[in-house]
DNA sequence: AACTTCAGTGTACACTTGTTCGCTATTTTA
DNA sequence: TAAAATAGCGAACAAGTGTACACTGAAGTT
């Protein structure tokens, strides 16, 4: 029942991922990317493309949620780091900058299409920062005696602080990547000190 | 000298202009534009067009400049809020919703071409927004006895967490709207705060 | 062994894209 | 008033796009 039929499938399908991704770049987002170009790269017929994905967007979405896996996985990097001890903002950023030197591609990938122009992919691609924020909500929920939307408050803006400079990094060389990233971890201290604080003076 | 001819050039330029910003949408961004479109939008023969931009390029770099132009125009606006008294914060984050709703597809102009395929927008927008960072960064210098890094960190950081939701903002209804804008101050409070209580120990 | 399924192929079509080239009509300059 | 400059036009071109269609050969099924 393997099949060795449905195995071949399976390989030429990521064949076809695997060359979509690698024609992404800083010069070229998925909505440049051409069907048959991505079909010739990954050793296609154009017209052979149909029978993995009915549109060029069924490969997007898939390759939006293999992005989220990247992430998923990045996560649970950070995560082990961590457990051996030192300044858990200064790891998670380091890592998160590590992620983006090593997937440039797949991180602009979700870069571009979270203010991209199909609403579909929009939501996708938020759904994996949705994610990624609620992993980091959690911990810092069972690692403060804070309450829930003051982390939750807390973990988004911090997401978003880290998106950006990836954002950043892309296009930074590495004394550039360096400063990015000290300057990202005074930015971070800022939100964890403000929300430890909140309760001071509310009206600023 | 005013020159009838200089005159009326002036005016099809604009109307290209304001062709292509009316183009823009949530389903259409600057690199799916067709220069026979916008010429057609325009009332012109797609090959006028290059009377007046060399490339689509240049009507590009255009755009944004326009886009930077209304986004200085927010400032002024919000400044004069501010001095009629009030939460800084709160008039803030409600003026720049108040931008969003009004010029939805020139704030998303901004927002995609700032991770867009073209190294030099990406320059021009990122241009745009360090000016407004500037100026925030000058204001809280003034309001405040912190030292310059830490002031422009922090304005950093504001401008990012604003425009973060602003690119929210986008896709949500008026209600949801509402809900960002009361989660955005509540996360820049945190900002703040962090960033006067710096001092107190750096080791998170 | 005969029959069915289906991944992969090549051709062809209808469209859209940016851009070139002469041309006209009108304003500007001399 | 004659000559030069130029905004706007329509036709045409080469290149690239997605996709429909009929076909082939190998794998799976009975």
């Amino acid at each position: 029942m393997s099949g060795i039929r449905a195995q071949q499938k399976e390989k030429t399908r990521r064949q076809i991922i695997d060359a979509a991704l690698n024609q992404l770049s800083a010069e070229q987002g998925f909505s440049n990317l051409s069907l048959r170009e991505v079909a010739k790269e990954a050793g296609l017929a154009a017209t052979s493309f149909y029978r993995h994905f009915n549109d060029m967007n069924e490969l997007g979405l898939t390759l939006v949620d293999e992005a989220g896996l990247t992430l998923r996985q990045l996560m649970r990097q950070a995560r082990q780091r961590i457990e051996k001890g030192g300044s858990v903002i200064k790891i998670s950023v380091i890592t998160f900058m590590e992620f983006i030197e090593a997937n440039g591609n797949v991180f602009r990938l979700l870069l571009r299409e979270r203010s991209g122009t199909s609403a579909e992919f929009r939501a996708a691609v938020n759904r994996e920062i949705r994610f990624f924020t609620m992993e980091l909500c959690d911990y810092l929920q069972s690692a403060s005696n804070l309450d829930h939307e003051t982390c939750y408050l807390q973990a988004n803006a911090l997401v978003i602080i880290v998106f950006s400079a990836g954002a950043e990094a892309l296009d930074a060389n590495e004394k550039e990547r360096q400063e990015i990233t000290a300057r990202t971890i005074k930015q971070l201290r800022f939100i964890v000190r403000g929300a430890m604080h909140i309760n001071a003076s509310p009206t600023i």
